[in-house]
DNA sequence: GCGTCTATTGAACGTATGTTCAATATGAGA
DNA sequence: TCTCATATTGAACATACGTTCAATAGACGC
């Protein structure tokens, strides 16, 4: 029997689709995202993205000057969405301010963001920060857009509530440093604490801020 | 001029020196802490590790039965000399429970923790707990010491202070969250927030933990 | 001083990496 | 229908990776 009888896929050339730029940007980014999750970033190479966007070898460079700028591009995407999956939902539920912040809490510990491999592309991405500008960049900006969401609740908080005094700055760096720690320590091991646990904490940290961070900066 | 005179290392074999094998795992750890810290986990290769610890690259596989192994060795000495200078610290103040929490926080924010380098490492232990079971096994462990630490500085406090009550199993698990957010934070980007404002933060969330986190659970 | 055990070496292997580039196919506009 | 800018291909390149293993050298009991 002649080998060439047992090769499946015919070794001619691929055919060859076109399609806008756009379109093909977010194949990549989609095919990115994929391997970062499902394989870490070792496993990620331009070879297996290339080869889930269906798509050679040469096509990343012709759209990316190199590899870490379609993967910097790959996290602004994944950190403007996780976000504006965030803010829909306390939009969607609407109220006053503690309430919202309420939601923002409970949408935090939903399964759409406690998930281990979302996580792991995270790690990925704070580790890359360290050798790429580009990454670094978009970390500053996205983490800068996760404070602003959190301040102007804590401003309005303050606003809506007589008798509070808060440092809404300080305040939302505290929730997003406590969000963040606890993300990390449940993806990592589930069996630690219950999201409704996670929710818990975040309403007692918040009480104790609002208790004891006023806006003048001394501990009363 | 012969190319051979600008050879500044001749390139005989390596004088061979024989340690014990302890001594050896040392030098491979502290090898392997530094590329870590210096070049990050994609550039710290087999190769890399032995050139720092003066050794040839088949020395690794003599010790360790993979490079996976000897990472992981790593991460429990880093892990456990870290935790360990933070009890000392704590021990080293004494005082009172609440003063021993004051003095945990203190050093948690101080620069052998806030080191960005540090953190660097830190994430490579993380990203790699998802494909090694050697390196999951010491998060898990190291984890809970951290934790069995910030719970017994807990249940002193309740024990001390009247009229107090706790769930100190959760403050802990929210105490840690706190403090590893907003140490990956500050690592990050050093410019958003202070190491007294982080030390503020973790005081003021103490405070909320102990006014609305009690042990039957229910939020008051 | 000899023999033995083992710590240590470094070449070799097979595989993978990111990027480059000449060649080629495609589809929109003339 | 023809043209042409360009989207797309995949072989090629230089380099790097983790691991293996036969050869070798140092130390210790005798």
């Amino acid at each position: 029997m002649a080998p060439e009888t047992d090769i499946t896929r015919p070794s001619g050339p691929r055919k060859r689709e076109r399609h806008a730029p756009d379109a093909r940007r977010r194949a990549l980014i989609d095919a990115t995202l994929q391997c970062l999750r499902e394989c870490g970033v070792e496993q990620t190479s331009v070879r297996r993205i290339c080869e889930r966007a269906s798509v050679s070898v040469g096509l990343v460079n012709h759209y990316y000057a190199s590899k870490d700028a379609l993967i910097a591009d790959a996290y602004a995407e994944v950190a403007d969405n996780l976000l504006g999956a965030l803010v829909a939902e306390v939009e969607r539920h609407g109220g006053c301010a503690r309430a919202r912040l309420s939601a923002f809490f409970r949408a935090s510990f939903s399964p759409v963001v406690l998930d281990p491999d979302l996580l792991r592309v995270w790690l990925s991405f704070w580790g890359m920060a360290y050798r790429s500008e580009a990454i670094a960049d978009v970390h500053d900006r996205t983490y800068r857009d996760q404070l602003a969401v959190l301040e102007g609740m804590l401003d309005d908080l303050v606003r809506e509530e007589e008798e509070t005094d808060l440092d809404a700055r300080l305040g939302a760096i505290g929730l997003a440093g406590l969000l963040d720690g606890l993300w990390v320590e449940w993806c990592l091991n589930a069996r630690t604490f219950t999201p409704e646990e996670g929710v818990r904490l975040c309403e007692a940290c918040l009480d104790g801020m609002l208790r004891r961070l006023p806006r003048n900066g001394a501990t009363p």
